[in-house]
DNA sequence: TATTGTTATACTCTATAACTATA
DNA sequence: TATAGTTATAGAGTATAACAATA
């Protein structure tokens, strides 16, 4: 038995019933995340030159300078193998440099460079003005609520 | 100036300082979204053979039949040209067919099979499954939080 | 044997532009 | 002119496997 006789003619856009999926958290994970991503990513490239994950990449090494790839990957998030071009240019535009471990010579440790860090600065403000912008239906306490609740989630792929 | 002289000895992946990007809810947005759609994918892969969005599509049409691919694409996110291979699997399937509409000619209507609402059904499940074993952490209320406030945001990209 | 950094490569998902047929 | 569906293609972003150097 098909449903094609309930339908008699064309509807509107928000005449559209989505009520299943609106329900369902890795839908709106999706939805939402797509949304952030393509803006932030537009205006980081725009006004910084670099790719969203290379911004998480300085604040990262801007905090904990000494880390190493593999290290740097994982609190990220990024497997080892996709470091290596990220971390190329980032070291080619003279924001990061990298110096040999003393400790173990197969490691790698990174520093940030006085441009990386004007740069993560410049950054910083991006990414304030970029979440002001898209976040602005959400109150400050909703941001902190909205931020422990993903963290949970995020928490479930690393146990 | 550059503080390189602060590390002194690798560090531990525990130990590594987050801090700036804690507070910045497109950063966890990216992490739980990849968590979750990571396990998504690779479970409806398997038990259904489908791609995640083209759940979203059998449920849609499911609940909307002679939605045209414009408005499914527009209800879902996912542009024009990006719906036509996706259709084209689920056609070639037997999960959903097409027909001419009688008042515009340009405009496919779309219909689930009974093949389609089955696998509808078994996607249903499977998704229940996907996000008790990956929300376990969330009560309830924190759910329905979550999405609200998602949704708040994937509004953004709609205005 | 295990791990760091690396290379090469393939796959998924999304974006853009141009075409056709209808409106 | 504008819109629906289509085609072709390009670009992010990520995943997998294998290698050399070192532990």
């Amino acid at each position: 038995m098909e449903a094609h006789s309930v339908a008699t003619e064309p509807r509107r856009a928000d005449e559209i019933d989505t009520s299943f999926l609106d329900g369902v958290v890795g839908y709106w994970l999706r939805r939402a995340s797509h949304v952030i991503a393509t803006d932030y990513s537009a205006r980081v490239k725009e006004t910084a030159g670099l790719r969203s994950v290379q911004v998480s990449i300085l604040a990262v090494v801007g905090a904990n300078p000494g880390i190493s790839q593999t290290q740097l990957g994982r609190s990220l998030g990024v497997q080892r193998a996709n470091m290596v071009p990220l971390l190329a240019s980032l070291i080619e535009d003279g924001l990061l440099r990298r110096e040999p471990s003393d400790e173990d010579k197969r490691v790698l440790e990174l520093y940030p460079t006085s441009a990386g860090e004007v740069k993560l600065h410049v950054a910083k403000a991006l990414i304030d003005e970029h979440e002001n912008a898209l976040l602005a239906a959400l109150t400050a306490q909703e941001r902190r609520t909205v931020i422990q609740l993903l963290a949970k989630i995020a928490d479930a792929g690393t146990e």
